[in-house]
DNA sequence: TCATATACAGAAAAATTTTTCGGTATTCTG
DNA sequence: CAGAATACCGAAAAATTTTTCTGTATATGA
């Protein structure tokens, strides 16, 4: 089988369940790409985050869709088309990605100036 | 100096950035520990988490304070005594980690069953 | 024909995080 | 005195994640 996470996620403790399924690295952003609910191909999420590594949101997507989070369709066409759909699950998460964005908007400034190298 | 993380926070995108201040294995846990607003003893941190390896839950702890969500108390006594408190700005945090403690909370059977082994 | 776009996979390297192990220092208890 | 408890730290090993690179396949357009 192909890459392969060795402990999907966490069952030991309900807050890190929550957490094991967002937080790699780009999965809170790849949600956030979906929370509009329109359906997105891979290249134009690829797009959106240009910092991530390509191979990083393949590996990615596949674990959100693994986990329920992420619907993907496949049409047998050429060249090939794909599109990635946040599901009901995935949308029970958008709260708190929300909470978080908002979060992070609020207190920038703080770790701007803690952190930033301007 | 003492142990350093590469990256400290990521201050590119909103999200990120809260991400990066929690998405260490046992941040969110340490703050849900904290979360009463009691000041807590490592030794006490270390036996309500006693499945993170003690080191990891200094390092981290180091790390939260740094960010200035945790606050640290040093009573020079002896033998050593030290205490963790959660800083208002961690408190901000607190309803984030609820939504993430309750969004695990309710949707734990769809993981039991799909990745647990009993 | 050749380059491009599309989606995705494997392998290996690099980076990062987590864990394990050992060590410092001091006081109190047996 | 030896050992426990306390709070740490450094170094190295192990595990995991992220990145980079290469390769598959097929159709379209230059």
């Amino acid at each position: 089988m192909a890459y392969e996470k060795k402990i999907p996620i966490d069952l030991d403790c309900p807050l890190r369940l929550t957490m094991s399924l967002i937080e790699s690295k780009w999965k809170s952003c790849i949600l956030d790409e979906l929370r509009a609910g329109k359906p997105m191909r891979p290249s134009e999420i690829h797009k959106c985050l240009p910092e991530a590594a390509p191979r990083v949101l393949d590996i990615q997507l596949k674990e959100l869709v693994e986990d329920g989070l992420v619907a993907k369709t496949i049409y047998p066409e050429l060249p090939p088309r794909s599109e990635y759909n946040i599901t009901e699950l995935g949308k029970t998460l958008l709260p708190i990605i929300d909470a978080m964005l908002q979060w992070g908007e609020e207190h920038f400034d703080i770790f701007e100036k803690k952190y930033g190298n301007k």
